[in-house]
DNA sequence: AGTTGACCTTCCAGTAGGTGGAAGCCTTAG
DNA sequence: CTAAGGCTTCCACCTACTGGAAGGTCAACT
């Protein structure tokens, strides 16, 4: 297989298969013509990656798993550790985007929103704990 | 005011601030000697920029919001833009991590974590319609 | 005056995970 | 024979910083 086709069967861009390859994800071969040459064995490795990639998993994580994954010998708490952490990493992430949304829907809606100046938002970001002055005079 | 002062004021590292410089956010003055000087104002912006970055916007949004900061006849609608915009980003954003988390959990839930090679989460990523073929046999 | 230590400067490189584009082969159909 | 499309490498760029080296400056202490 060349790389379209297995750019086709495992959803990834060409340009990614390639860069895969410059870190050692996988190690296709080459024919004659200096093309790449998959055999099923890569699709299938892609096919992992762009799995794993899509829950998230860091690049690091993938050849982790991967590694795991050939590993006939692997005890599965391994690959559940990767996982827990990732799943913790989400966790965190998902927390601090909701504190964010929290602040910027309140902010979204006391601002007028129209041809006048004044802005909560901008005051906000302006004036929030600018120095212990006007901490102390909010307070 | 020195970089140090700076940084302390705002809660921002030298180092950011000598980025934020560098990309055009704030343009302090320099000293005989070469330091950098901070006006107020100066301070006083990279706070707001602080802040904004903590609630998420890209540099890109915060030199907007800065403009609009300083811009006495903005219309509120500009600024409350901008935000929308940022709150659907973090929405998508949040959405897909809930359901990458959602995989994810229950993935680590199925898997044993033992010493033992069997591992739903390595099947998953492994065999997830992995071509047309196997997508008819489980259906 | 000398020295120490905390600041400050610039510049270069690296992070994660690709993406875009240029310049140039290879292959195949018409 | 030529044109289209696929393949190759290489280099640059993206976001938003961060780390580190090499070296100048300043205030305090001896």
């Amino acid at each position: 297989m060349n790389i379209g086709d297995v750019a086709t069967l495992s959803g990834l861009p060409a340009k990614t298969i390639r860069y895969y390859e410059d870190i050692g994800l996988v190690k296709p071969l080459r024919s004659a013509n200096g093309y790449r040459t998959f055999r099923e064995s890569d699709a299938h490795k892609l096919a992992f990656l762009g799995r794993a990639r899509a829950l998230g998993f860091t690049i690091e994580d993938c050849r982790n798993l991967l590694a795991l994954y050939e590993d006939e010998k692997r005890a599965s708490v391994e690959v559940k550790g990767i996982a827990e952490q990732h799943l913790e990493r989400i966790d965190d992430k998902i927390a601090e985007l909701e504190e964010m949304r929290a602040t910027l829907a309140h902010l979204v809606d006391a601002c007028a929103g129209d041809h006048r100046p004044d802005c909560p938002i901008l005051s906000d970001l302006a004036t929030k704990g600018r120095d212990a002055e006007s901490l102390k005079k909010s307070a």
